[in-house]
DNA sequence: AAGCCGTGGAG
DNA sequence: TCTCCAAGGCT
């Protein structure tokens, strides 16, 4: 007893009530569509906007971003999140111009062999790019094939996994690309994860209902602590450290970060700080005002913080085992910083 | 396989 | 204030 195919009621729905204004929406420019994709990753439409709109006049093409410094790439994305995505984009447009002769693959296995390109978004390019029958499978897909089907458990078990990709694969029509932006539109406008709107919906009556998926119940974050050590030089520079290209705000730039135990003030912070400033960096800074306590809820985990200003009287870069490197005030807007340091400096 | 990786809006 | 979650992918 198979429901009717979603496409014959969602594309006529589509072309009357779809998004058709978004930016990326008109274009079959392989390179804006592999960039909206890649920044629409876990993040929402309206978040992506203003990052889209910056980020393509500043890097038009393949080769732009493939040119650019990992930098002024990360200075572009910053403050959108998740930023191995941008270190990602930056080596597979590289990839793209090197390995590719400057065109994004035409072969789904090729596609995937790109950093950050799974299969979800290797089919979202190809299909709306170069009119490829390919199945995606985001939030928005998942939870509309999820109730349509009537399905029953986690969204993320690995059987409903194996289910739900069998049945875009079903769903998909040759018109992949209308398909594909039409359900995305109508998991975001109407099946929405809350409150589904199924009065309005074009699939009422085949549709086996809102039912919703069983939530798994999500580990409690754990709270971490910490000190930011805002130091200014004489001159007015803030001292910044290039973070890791792994881990949190990986390759962005950030105040030392100094892990505490817990929020209980210790009698000899302000020593052991000293301390840790002199062998970690090289410096003997003159500790100043704590700012107030801040929260910063990461990925899975919450992080409260307080900042401390510093000045130092003498500086050199490379006298301790990490480097700091100077910025005046007016270079910070400039930087690819993390969004607490961005709030932090505005 | 499950943990890791940001951020801001909605409720 | 707090939790949930959004055009996922990598290890």
């Amino acid at each position: 007893m198979t429901p009717p195919s979603i496409a014959s009621r969602l594309l006529p729905w589509y072309q009357q009530s779809g998004r058709h204004d978004l930016p990326w929406r008109q274009s079959r420019d392989p390179y804006l569509l592999y960039l909206a994709e890649i920044m629409l990753q876990q993040t929402r439409v309206e978040t992506v906007k203003p990052y889209f709109r910056r980020f393509l006049a500043r890097f038009p093409s393949w080769q732009a971003l493939a040119d650019a410094s990992l930098d002024e790439v990360l200075a572009l994305w910053s403050g959108l999140g998740y930023y191995a995505r941008a270190r990602n984009a930056h080596a597979a447009a590289r990839m793209v111009v090197d390995r590719f002769q400057g065109e994004f693959p035409t072969d789904l296995v090729q596609a995937l062999e790109l950093p950050g390109v799974g299969r979800s978004t290797a089919a979202a390019v190809l299909a709306s790019a170069y009119g490829q029958r390919q199945a995606i499978l985001d939030a928005n897909a998942r939870r509309v094939l999820f109730r349509y089907h009537g399905l029953t458990g986690s969204m993320r078990s690995p059987q409903n996994e194996r289910l739900l990709w069998q049945l875009a694969e079903q769903e998909t029509p040759a018109m992949a690309h209308d398909y594909n932006q039409a359900i995305q539109d109508l998991g975001a406008l109407l099946c929405l994860s809350r409150k589904a709107r199924c009065d309005e919906c074009p699939l009422l009556g085949p549709c086996a209902g809102p039912c919703e998926p069983t939530q798994i119940p999500q580990p409690e974050k754990p709270v971490r602590y910490a000190c930011f050590l805002l130091l200014r030089t004489e001159d007015g520079c803030v001292l910044l450290e290039k973070r890791p290209n792994r881990g949190i705000w990986g390759g962005l730039w950030a105040l030392p970060w100094y892990a505490l135990a817990g929020a209980n003030e210790v009698p000899e912070l302000a020593e052991t700080l000293r301390n840790w400033a002199r062998e970690e960096y090289g410096l003997r800074p003159q500790l100043g005002e704590w700012h107030s306590w801040q929260r910063h809820t990461f990925t899975h985990f919450h992080l409260e913080y307080r900042v401390i200003e510093a000045d130092i009287s003498v500086y050199g870069v490379g006298e301790g085992r990490r480097a700091l490197f100077p910025f005046a005030p007016e270079q910070l807007a400039q930087l690819a910083l993390p969004s607490p340091l961005r709030r932090l400096f505005s």
